[in-house]
DNA sequence: TACACTTGTAGTCAATGTAACTATAATCGA
DNA sequence: TCGATTATAGTTACATTGACTACAAGTGTA
């Protein structure tokens, strides 16, 4: 099989034949930037996909667990490190892709979009932001992953504090709450938003406001990664 | 690769070649008995693993998606047809299969215990069912597979009524919280647990009662199919 | 400088859900 | 008929929530 053809994405891993053949990785890369939420899309320069948008992904090399591959991809792309990553599940339609038989494994990752860099070795290929709302069409079962994704994602933020991982270090309660609201596609309340949140004693207040707001500044607050780290664990149970 | 060495479980797609070798499924198996959470586990007769109790699973097919390869696996070991399935998740150590680099794609199931019963394609290794409390050393990775299986299982039983594909036809109140209770290995109120369970009108009282008892009969009821649709798909929030 | 406007933050109140109980009803076996 | 056991109903104190109102703290403008 000619793995150029499959995904001109996974450059890297294209050189090198010490790859599982029959499973590759997709991930959904998640922003967050001015109130709305964001995907990482590439664009598929050669192969059967020419031109078409895709979410990024590539192959499993043999000696590494499939995690490992999913942050080295993520990596590569992004060139952050210490990256929230999930995995969803695998997909397997016998068709997905049309020239072989590949079941891929699908992730999902938040990112704060101020730690993201595009690194030199995919300058190459496009590499695009896209609203959530506004993803042109994908290829194979691309559309499908990030469907799970952002299921998985509305889930997932009200049941452990993982929304943090979309936001700058340093937020105000009321762009916390834009997200849970853009996120989960809901209206909430300013002071009830704000009573349950500090209920759960997971924000700490900085010695700082808001700065170049042309109203009343805003409370700045970093979240404690202590109460952050045993909520995730335990998770919390976040109805609106 | 000799796919009889590696899981002497899956008997029938042994003699075709026509599987993708480098993905297997593991499936758990939940069944409840008089108060218990069991799981059905399969001796492995021949190959590298003879004698040792993993979960049962097998090949994929390369003209069927992997939820039907699930579908199909669960079929031939038990006889049913109609199975509560979910995908858990992949599972890939490099190493987690000692012969070959394998990736395996988990999955657990919920069945009705009354339903079941042994095909003859199977009977030739032993297949038995083990309290979950006490399932003995399981081979590769099984163990894990198992413990995401029982967190999963907890997670879901508190968002949607899949506890009921565990029940027979006709139980009693009191049978649906020791379900509860043994799954999530909490001690509930019994007036408590009744009201909040009959507030959302899933059940369905029936024309009968308990026979057999020596005491004060209890109530039969059933589930309601529609509001169960309903609350599978939207969920609910079962805090205890 | 005063005032309007915007946004942040605090507090109120009724409705609802819950945990921890107590009390009563039904049934069985002795 | 009685006592034991389990089902089912009801009570109460308490916490949480949603929908509000009110006030504070700044900005920009007349």
């Amino acid at each position: 099989m000619n793995k150029k053809a499959i995904d001109s994405v996974s450059i890297k891993e294209m050189d090198s034949e010490d790859v599982v053949d029959t499973v590759t990785i997709d991930c959904t890369i998640f922003g967050f930037n001015e109130g709305t939420l964001e995907v990482l899309l590439v664009q598929h320069a050669e192969g059967i996909s020419k031109g078409k948008w895709g979410l990024p992904g590539g192959w499993i090399r043999k000696e590494e667990s499939i995690d490992d591959a999913a942050y080295r991809l993520l990596r590569e792309l992004t060139g952050i490190d210490n990256i929230y990553l999930e995995q969803l599940k695998a997909f397997g339609s016998p068709k997905r892709f049309p020239l072989s038989r590949v079941i891929t494994i699908g992730y999902y990752a938040l990112i704060k979009k101020e730690d993201y860099r595009l690194t030199p070795g995919f300058t190459a290929s496009a590499v695009k932001w896209y609203k959530v709302k506004d993803v042109p069409e994908l290829i194979y079962d691309h559309a499908d992953i990030l469907e799970v994704s952002l299921k998985r994602l509305k889930r997932r933020v009200r049941q452990a504090p993982v929304g943090f991982n979309l936001l700058p270090e340093k937020f105000t309660l009321l762009q916390l709450m834009h997200l849970y609201e853009e996120i989960l596609e809901v209206e909430m309340d300013k002071p009830n938003f704000r009573r349950k949140f500090l209920r759960m004693k997971l924000l700490v207040p900085l010695n700082e406001k808001e700065t170049d707001v042309s109203h009343r500044a805003a409370q700045l607050y970093k979240f404690d990664p202590g109460i952050y780290e045993k909520l995730t664990e335990k998770g919390f149970n976040f109805e609106f």
